[in-house]
DNA sequence: CATGAATGAGCTTTCATTCAT
DNA sequence: CATGAATGAAAGCTCATTCAT
C-alpha cells in the first residue's frame, strides 16, 4: 500500500457501501431501504454496515456529512472572490447549484425525503446546521451586492433560494416528465444532464437577474 | 338517523384511517409509517385497514386517488372560464397551486417522496398520469395565450410550471426554516398560512410575468 | 367459553411460553435461552413472545412476579395462625421453603442465578423488593418468640434464613451430586422428592432449633 | 531479563483475559458476557481470546481448571496433617471454604451458574469430577472422626457439605442484603470480608460441632 | 360488518470466529 | 506471536396480513 493510497480514509468496500445506500436511501427512502438490500448491492456481507459505519442511522448521517461539507467549502471559496461582481457571483451560485443537484440526483433526493420527515433525527439536524451556513453566507451575499447598488434593497433572499433549491430539485425528482415534455425521452443521461444544466441554469439566472435587479 | 347520516357514520372510521395515513405517511414516508401507528392513530383496530382499502398499498392509491381527482377537476373548470384573459387564468393556476400545496401539506409531501422512488409502483403511475392530464391543460392554456399575443412564443411550459410547484412545494417542506428566515417562528398556523400563501403567491405571479410576458 | 374459563387471565399458549421459559431460563440462563428456543418449545411461533408479553425482558418478569405474589401471601397468612408455638411457626416456614424449593426447582434456579447479576434490571428489583418484604415478616416472628421466651436473644435472623434458603437451593442445583452420594440415580422423581423434602426438612428443622433455642 | 520474567511478560495479557472473564462470566453469565467486552476491558483485541485459549468455551475451562486444582490440593495438605483432631481438621474445612467463597466470589458465582446448568457441557464435567474428588476426600475426614469416637454415626455428610457451601454461597450472591440487615452499607470492601469471614466461619462451626457431636 | 388472535417473513444488530498479513 | 478486517449465523423484535368468530 502505497503513501497516497494510505492517506484514503476509506477503504475500497467502504466506499462501495456509500455509494450504494446513497442511490438506495434516495430511491426507496431510509426506512425502504434494508441494510441487507444495500450490503447486497455493495457486494458486501451485512454485518459489514455496522462493522463500519455502526448503524444504518450512522451511515445516513455519514453520507449526508460527507457531502455537505463540500457544498459549503465552495460556495465560502466563490464569495471570496474580489475579481467578481455581486451578479456574477450569483450566477456562479446558481451554476454551482444546479450542477449540484443534477450530477448528485441521489443526494438531493435524499435531502428532499429528510425535508419532509420530523426533525428530530441527527441527520435533520445536520442538514438544519448546513441550511443556516448557507444562508448565512447568501445574505452577505446580497447585502454586498446591495451595498454596491447592482441589486434592489427589498429582496427576499430566502425565497429566491427557494426558487433556485426547490425548481432545480423538483426538475430532477420529475426527471422522467422532463424528458417527455422536451422528447428526450431517449436520450443518453450525460447529454441529458448537459442539457439540462444549461437550460435551467439560464432559465433560473433569467429569474434571479429578474427578482434581484429589474 | 337519515339514510345520508348512516353512510357519514359507516365511513367515518375509512376517513379517519385517511387523514391519519396521509400525515404519517408524509412525515415518515410509506414504509416508515407502520399500519399499526396509522390504527393507532386513527383509533381503529389494526385489521381495519387491510379490512377498508385491501392493503397497505392500496390505502396509499386511496389517499392519491382522492386527492388528485378534485386537483384536475378544479383547473378544468377554471379553463373554460371565458371571463379571464390567459394572464388572468395563469394567475389563477398560480392561487389554486399555491393554496393547494400550502394547506394540503401532507398531501404534498408524499407526492414528493413519490417523485423519488422508482416508478414502478400503482401509485407512480397514478401520479404519472395525473401530471400529464395536467400538463395537457396547461398547454392549451399557454396556446390560448400566445394566440391571443399576450404570452411570449418561446415559452418553457414545463419549467414554468416545475418552477410553480417546486417551489412551493421547498417553501412548505423546509417550513421551519422559512419561518426562522422570516421572523415568524412562533406565528399561528392559520395566521403563518395566511401570510405564505399571499406573499409566495405573489413572488411567483410576477416571476411568471416575467417568464410569459416581457 | 364459560365463564370460569373467562375469568383465566392467561390464554393456554400465554401458560405454555410461561412454563417453557421458566425451564429454559432456568437451566441455560436469561441470555442462554434464545426466545425462539422457547417459541419451538412452547409450540407457538416466535412473534408470540413479543404479542403476549411485549419482550424477553417482559417475559422474565412475567414469571418472577407470578411465583413471588404467592411466597409472601401464604408466608403471611401462615404467621397470622394464633394457634402455633413461635418455634412450630418457624418449622412451618422451614417446611413451607423447602417445599418450594425442591418442588419449584425451575424458578428457584432463575433466582439464584438473578442473585448472581448485577441488581440494574427490573427483575433484580422485583427480586429484592420481595426479600425485604420477606425479611420484614420473619423478623416480626423471631421478636414474637423472642418476646414468649421461646427464642433466644442474639439470634441472627439472615443468617438463619439464608442458611434455609441457600442450603436448599444448592440441594436442588447440585441434585444429581446429592442422589449419588444417597444411592438414589434410579429414584423416581416423585419419591426422590418425597424422601428429599422430609430429610432437609429434618436436618434444618434441627439446626433451626439448636441456633434459636440451645 | 530473565527466562522467568519473560514468561510473565508473555503470559500477562493472558492473566488479564482470566481475570476479566471470570468477573464478567459470572456477573453476566457465559452467554450474557460477549468475548468483545472480555477483550475491552482486558484491554487486548477481540482475537486474542480465541488464538490464547481457542474459544470462548475453552476460555471458560481455563478459568475453572485453574481454581478447582487449587482447592483440592489445599483439602489434601489440610487432611493429612497428623498434629490436628478430626473436629480441628473440619474447622479448618469451613474456614477454608469460606475465605474461598467469600474472597474468590466471582469464581463462585460461576460456580453456581454452571449447577444450574445442564451438565453436559465440558465445564460441568470439571467440576463434577472435582466434587467427587472432594466428597471422597470428606468422607474419609467423617470416617476418622467417628473410628475415634470424636464425630457421631449417623452424619449426613453431604448435608453438611452442602449447608456449608449453599449458606456462604448464598450469602455472598445476596451480600446486598446481608449489608443493609447488618447496617454495613458503606463498609469497605476490605472491613465488610473480614467481619463476614469471621462471623460466618463461627456461625457455621457451631452448627458443624452441633450436628457432628452432639 | 368488525376484530382480536396469531403468524411467517423480514428487519437491524451483535455474535464468536477465521484469516491474511 | 499478534491483529484488524471480514463474515455467516443467529439474536430479539416488528412488520403487514390472515382468519375464525
Amino acid at each position: 500500500m502505497t503513501a497516497i493510497e494510505e492517506m484514503q480514509v476509506t477503504t475500497k468496500k467502504e466506499t462501495q457501501i456509500l455509494e450504494v445506500a446513497e442511490r438506495l436511501f434516495a430511491t426507496k427512502g431510509f426506512e425502504g431501504a434494508s441494510v441487507r438490500e444495500i450490503a447486497r448491492d455493495a457486494d458486501v456481507s451485512v454485518s459489514m454496515i455496522s462493522y463500519y459505519f455502526g448503524s444504518k442511522e450512522k451511515l445516513m448521517e455519514a453520507i449526508v456529512l460527507k457531502r455537505l461539507g463540500l457544498v459549503k467549502l465552495r460556495l465560502e471559496h466563490l464569495l471570496e472572490d474580489f475579481r467578481l461582481s455581486s451578479l456574477q457571483k450569483m450566477y456562479a451560485v446558481v451554476d454551482s447549484n444546479v450542477e449540484d443537484i443534477i450530477e448528485r440526483q441521489y443526494f438531493q433526493k435524499i435531502m428532499i425525503r429528510e425535508q419532509c420527515g420530523k426533525s428530530s433525527t441527527t441527520t435533520a439536524r445536520l442538514i438544519e446546521d448546513n441550511r443556516k451556513d448557507i444562508g448565512e453566507l447568501m445574505r452577505k451575499l446580497i447585502s454586498e451586492g446591495q451595498r454596491k447598488g447592482e441589486f434592489r434593497g427589498d429582496v427576499d433572499i430566502t425565497l429566491l433560494m427557494m426558487t433556485l433549491i426547490g425548481t432545480t430539485n423538483y426538475i430532477m425528482a420529475a426527471e422522467k416528465h422532463y424528458r417527455v415534455e422536451h422528447d428526450m425521452m431517449h436520450t443518453g443521461k450525460q447529454e441529458f444532464q448537459k442539457f439540462v444544466t444549461l437550460h435551467v441554469s439560464n432559465y433560473i439566472k433569467d429569474i434571479f437577474r429578474h427578482v434581484l435587479c429589474d
